[in-house]
DNA sequence: AGATAAACGAGACGGTACGTCCTGTCTTCTC
DNA sequence: GAGAAGACAGGACGTACCGTCTCGTTTATCT
């Protein structure tokens, strides 16, 4: 391991750089992001945002990984045991969450991000949904070994349509109203069938 | 009615200036669209552009709404008389429209314009989603007076977790495979819960 | 000859850009004109001038060519029939020209443009230069056919020594004197040898 | 004196940043010179430039002083006695000495340097150009004294008016013939009127 | 020998300017 | 009067240098 050489990088610097990204995004969401501008916020030259991330994309993915932009507090699911309830918790802590505009337009201008951007998509995947995910999963199989859910239950599959719901309504400025996600739980947990399903085909 | 001087606005124009938006989306995203090449790319002036179109967002939001971008091919949803399977059959032949590259490409470009501008994402809602929600919720509801749903069904809520967990797919960048979309089906019709709901809270 | 699509350019941005760089030349010189600076200063656009000049040296040698920088005053030689006294006051006036903090400042961003530079080396001459060159040549060849001068004087090598000596003093920072300006006058008119000229070698 | 505790300066350093800059002179001219390349390609820190030189300027000024740019071969000026011949033969000399590419370059950098700064100004006159001066104006005062030139005969002018013509040419992007020196050393050695000078104005 | 201190290479830092590209507005001429 | 062509002011882009500031290393002198 050879010796480092020359002054060592800030890591303060960078702290600020992704601090005043994430306050560009809350306030002018991606596209209008400037790296000029994000510069002059942190007090850096631009040259030292280019060291760290060499496109505005490798940026605001940084951003999500180091968690500057999602808070990670709505991401814990409750565990009381009655996994109905505790989804359903869950899910409406999320819709509240998306309801303080600052919130809103951060998860949206990442979206927006992930959606012109593979890398971010993935660091989006990773972070901000990986987590939620997993969450949501675990809670799921939890459920499952308490034997409350189904046998193979696609974990997965519900827990991205729970998220995917809330995006969709993000995206398309509806509210995510109580009767909304309880309506969504509701569906998920005992489905909106009558009949039985079929012997399955 | 005053008989309107002067040469009349092309509407060949717009479309060809349509198209080119439409080809732009596909080949760079939303955020590096360019009204300067799209009007080259449409022998355009750019002042013509603007007269149509005040801003990028409306650009965009206008080819959604003229079904530029979107194909209304995978909207139709199946009516066999069998909710169940009709609902299959719709999300997977979805799934499968977003194979495609391109189909993918597009709607991520869309995805983004409805996340940073609240006028897409108006249009997009109108037309891109909403056509395929109503679609949905139309069948949901016929289900629903056959007597194969149970009552006040949240067709809505699932029409949306559905939507929203193949654009979620799309925008993480992962495949949503048949046994996804099939799960993802058969939870929302016969939910995962073993335990019967309770006497509903 | 086709008709000219599209807006004119110009004329009168050109004129403020041109009078911006004479500006920043007498005020900083020829190495930190600044394009940015002068863009703002004319109320131009960067691309604007860029459009005109394509280089800071097409700029300030056009700066030059149009007769922003060199006053055309200094450049008449009188003619009063004496070509002694004539050189002699033409010289002198030159000197008093350069006394001025500002003409001496142009002159010395020129030379320095001029330097680093062969267009502007080129137009240097054209206009600065040759103009003055021209003058002082016919008169030299107007006092050779009044029959004032030897035959076959070298006129060319006689005005560029003048202009040199005076372009030296200003370089090296010394002033230019009466004295000075009369030394040199009287020694290439009269030389400085003592005895003639051999049978030539 | 006190001892200088720590590292000793490296002059073999500064003779290897002299050297690059010396060679970026001739490559690229003055207002392109980089410190990062001269630091560079002398394998030098950049602080290390800064501690020798405080400026750009600084730097050339030395180069011009220490030699490393102008040679003092072409200074001497030969005495045979006869001036007449003794200043043509210095005049070609020198005059060749400049139709080698790589002096004309560093003799344009360097007056580009000079035009620009008041500090290389005086290392330019001081060093490339005094001792050039001097030669000249000694040779010029031995020649008094032999009693081959008038008396008070304006050395200094003279002098000057032949390295400002051969400047002027360098400038100009001329080359000096030997037509061009010859006649010119004529001139200043029998002067170009006909008539003697009259009585003195 | 060990401590102290300056100079060194390396290179990151806050800045300034570069030359290019794009935006949205404005002329100009043509259809 | 709409349209294409394209110039315009403005502003962001990503790059190159500036002059300053750490770093760890090297080389000297002083204890």
């Amino acid at each position: 391991m050879q010796p480092r050489r020359g002054r060592v990088r800030s890591e303060s610097t960078r702290r600020a750089i992704l601090e005043a990204t994430r306050d560009e995004l809350a306030a002018s969401g991606y596209d209008k992001l400037s790296i000029d501008r994000i510069a002059a916020a942190a007090g850096a030259g631009k040259q030292t945002v280019y060291r760290w991330y060499p496109t505005k994309s490798a940026l605001v993915a940084d951003c999500l990984l180091e968690g500057y932009v999602l808070p990670t507090t709505s991401i814990d699911v409750p565990d009381t045991g009655d996994i109905r309830r505790d989804l359903g918790d869950w899910l409406r802590a999320f819709a509240e969450g998306l309801d303080h505009p600052q919130n809103a337009a951060l998860i949206r201008a990442c979206t927006a991000a992930a959606a012109d951007n593979d890398e971010v998509a993935a660091k989006f995947y990773e972070n901000a949904t990986a987590a939620t995910e997993t969450a949501l999963t675990e809670r799921l199989h939890a459920a499952e070994l308490a034997g409350q859910l189904k046998k193979d239950a696609p974990a997965v599959a519900v827990a991205e349509a729970l998220i995917g719901a809330m995006l969709f309504r993000l995206l398309t400025r509806q509210r995510a109203t109580v009767a909304f996600t309880e309506g969504l739980t509701e569906a998920v947990m005992a489905g909106i069938a009558l009949t039985p399903s079929p012997a399955q085909r």
